[in-house]
DNA sequence: TCGTAATCGAGACGGTACGTCCGGTCTTCCC
DNA sequence: GGGAAGACCGGACGTACCGTCTCGATTACGA
C-alpha cells in the first residue's frame, strides 16, 4: 500500500518496495491502530501543546501501548508531523455563488471559520514554537491551515472579475494574505471570537476597499 | 511612582502605604537578583519556549539559587508573567516627521521592526500556548507587543489628516489592526523575513489604499 | 541456601515461594544494574567516606538513574549496608594452628584486623547513626563486621579445650564479646592504632585470664 | 590578635586570665546568648538527635541569629561538643561503700548507666563520624563520656585492695578499659539494653575474674 | 556626648543534596 | 505482530540545610 510510504515518513527504510510483496511474516499491522494514534496525537497537541504532550498520555488516549507507537515512528516529532500531514481534509466546501462577490466572500469565510475554528487554532497555538525550530513543520502547517484556501479565494475573485464586479487589478493573493492575517491575529493574539460581525468587518472594511483599488 | 504599583504585582500585600514604611527586619531582598532572574527568564522563554524551560536552567543562567527564586514566586507561571510585565519598555521611538505620511509610516514601521524583531517573536512563539490557557497573560502580551504602537499610529494618522494628506475618514484603528496582523502573520506563520520590501508592500499595497477610502 | 533469604533483606515480599513463581508482569529488574550500583557504592564509600557520598554521584558513577536506585533501596543507609553485606566475603582466613592456643588466637586476631581495618571502621563510623534508627540495619552491620568471627573463635576454643589447653569452662562466647568490644572501643572511641602490641595486650591481659576461669 | 583567641572557642573557655586584658574594641559578646544557644543545642540533640537537628532550628529555638552562632563555633560538631562539655556535670555520684567490692562496683555501674544512658548514647552515635575527622573532638568526647569514671573506678579498686578484697595485682586501668568497652559495645553495636542483668554479667563474668588475676 | 566598633536578631544569598516524579525508550511477558 | 506492564536513563521538580553576608538596631567603651 502507498500508505506505508507515507506512514514510515522521511527515513523510510524502504520495506514495501513493490506491491506484490509475498506478505510479511507474522501478524500484519493494524491500520486502525495507526489512525487512532494519529487522531489522538492531534487532539493532544491541540489540548496541551506540542512540548507538553507525552507519549504516555498519547498511548493512554489511543488505547495503544507505547511499544506499538515506537514500532511505527521514531519519536514525537515524526509522529506529530505525520499526524498533521494526514489530517482529514474534507474540503467539501463548495464555493458559494450568490451572485454578489461580497456575499460570496462572506459565505466562504463563514464556512471556512467553521472548519478552522477551535480545532485548528489550538493545534496552531500548540505547535507554534515547534514550528520555529522545524521549517518543514512550519511549511506543512501553513499549507495545511491556510494555503488550501488560497486557490478557492482566487476562484472567487476570478469569477467576480469576469462578471465585471471587480476591476481587473483585483489582487487575489493580496486578499488571501490580508484576510488570513486578520484571522490569525484574532486567533492567536487577541483571542476575540471570530463571528459574523468580525467577518463582515473584514469584508466591508478591508477586503472590498482593497480589491476596488 | 506607578512603577512600584505594577512591580509588586499580584501578591502585593499593600505594605508600601506611604514611603516611610517602618522597614522589614532582616536583610532586604536584592532587587538586582530579582531583575537578573526576570531577565534570564525572558531569555529562556525566547530560546526554548515556556514549556521547555526549567527552573534549574533559570537558576544557572541567573547565577541565583533556586531558593532565591522560589522565595519570590510560587512557580514558573507566576514568574514568567511578571517577567513579561516588567520588560524594559524603552519606547523612545520618536514619531518621525518627513513631511509625507507614507514616508512617516514607513519609517515608523522600520523602527518598530527593529524593536519587535527576533527578541519578541521568539518570546511570542514560546508563550503562545501559555497565552491560550491564561487570558491575563494573553492580554498582557498583546498590550506589551502590539498595543503600544497603537497610540503612535493614531498620532501619525491625525497629523496627516490635519495636513490634508489623508481624508477625514482615515481610520487609524483599522490601520493598526491590519498592519499588526500582517506583521504577526509573517512572524509566526510564514517565517518570511520582515524587511524593507515587505514593509513597502504593506504600506503601498494595503495601508495607503485603506486609508484613502 | 538460606543466604538468599538474608540477602533480600528487610523488604523481601516473599515472592520466591517455590521456583515456579507465576512470574511478575513487565520487564524484570536488571541484576547487572543492581550489582553495578552496589559496586559503585563501595568504591565511593572507600573514596570519599559514607557521609560525603551523594546519591547523585552514585547515580553518575554507576551510570544509573536515581529512580533505579530508589526503586530498590529506600535510602543511602540501606543501600550501603547491602553493598557491604554482598561484598565478596573471602573469609578464606584459615584458622591457624600453631599448637599453642595463645599463638593461634593472636594469629587469628592479627589476620582479622587486616580485613576489618580502615575499610570497615570508616563505614561503621559513618553508619553508626543510621544504625540507631534502624534495628535491622544495626543487626546486619553487626553480623557483617563481627559475627562472622564468632564461629571461628568457637572453633579455636573448642580445639584448645579438646587438647586440654583450656579448661572445659572456657567460654567462647564471652571471649568473642570481650575481644570484639575492646577492638570496637579502639576503633570508634579512642582512635588508637590496632597493632600487635594492642592485640598482645588483649590476648595476655584479658582473653587468657578469662578463659582460664 | 585577641580575636583569634576568642574565635577559636572550643578549647579555651577561660580567656579572662587576669582582668587586665587590654579589652577588645566594640560591643562585647553576650555570655547569656552563648549559654542560651548551648542549652538549646542540648535540648535539640536530646529531642531529635544529633543529625536531625539543624542550625536553623537551633537559631530559632535559642532566639539567636545564625551569625551569632557561627561567630562562636565553626559548625555543628564543635558546637555540640562544647555544649556537652559545659553541661552541668553533677558528678555527685558518691562512690558507694557496701563493704563488698563486687556490690560497690555493681552499684557504681548502675548509677553510671543512669547518667550515660540514652542522652549520651544518641550524641555518641551522632557524633561518631565527626570524631573520626577531628581527633580533638574525639578526645573530648571520650573524656566527657568515659574518662570521668576512670578516677572513681581507681578509687573503688584501691579501697578493695587495701581491704584485702582484691590482690595487689588488680589493675584498675584494665578494669576501666574492659568495662567501658563492653558498655560501648552494647550502646553502639548491638543495641541491647543496658540493664541489671547485663551489668551483673559484666561484673561477675568479666570484671571479677580479671581483677583476681 | 559623642564616635567608633563590634555585637545583636532577622533573614536573603549561592550551593548542594535530597527523594519524587515524569518523559521517552526498551524489554519482558502472554495472546 | 499486538497489548500490558514495568524497568531503564535522564533530568526537572520543590524542599531543606548549609555557611556566608547584609541589613538596621543596640551596646559598650574611649575621645
Amino acid at each position: 500500500m502507498v500508505l506505508d510510504e507515507t506512514s514510515t515518513s522521511t527515513k523510510d527504510v524502504g520495506t514495501a518496495h513493490a506491491g506484490l510483496e509475498p506478505h510479511a511474516p507474522g501478524r500484519p499491522r493494524d491500520e486502525v491502530r495507526e489512525q487512532a494514534i494519529l487522531d489522538a496525537a492531534l487532539e493532544l497537541v491541540a489540548e496541551v501543546g506540542y512540548d507538553c504532550f507525552s507519549m504516555d498520555s498519547l498511548a493512554a488516549r489511543a488505547h495503544a501501548s507505547k511499544a506499538t507507537i515506537y514500532r511505527r515512528w521514531s519519536g514525537k516529532a515524526e509522529l506529530v508531523v505525520e499526524a498533521v500531514r494526514r489530517r482529514n481534509c474534507d474540503d467539501s466546501s463548495i464555493t458559494p455563488d450568490t451572485g454578489s462577490f461580497r456575499d460570496d466572500l462572506l459565505a466562504f469565510l463563514t464556512a471556512m471559520i467553521k472548519v478552522v475554528a477551535e480545532e485548528d487554532v489550538a493545534l496552531l497555538a500548540g505547535i507554534t514554537r515547534a514550528m520555529r525550530l522545524d521549517p518543514d513543520l512550519s511549511e506543512l502547517m501553513r499549507v495545511q491551515v491556510f494555503e488550501r484556501k488560497h486557490e478557492e479565494t482566487s476562484r472567487l475573485v476570478a469569477r467576480a472579475t469576469s462578471r465585471g464586479e471587480l476591476p481587473g487589478s483585483a489582487d487575489a493573493d493580496l486578499l488571501h494574505e490580508v484576510v488570513g492575517a486578520l484571522v490569525l491575529n484574532r486567533l492567536l493574539l487577541t483571542g476575540d471570537p471570530i463571528d459574523v460581525d468580525f467577518l463582515t468587518h473584514v469584508v466591508d472594511d478591508v477586503a472590498m476597499p482593497l480589491l476596488h483599488r
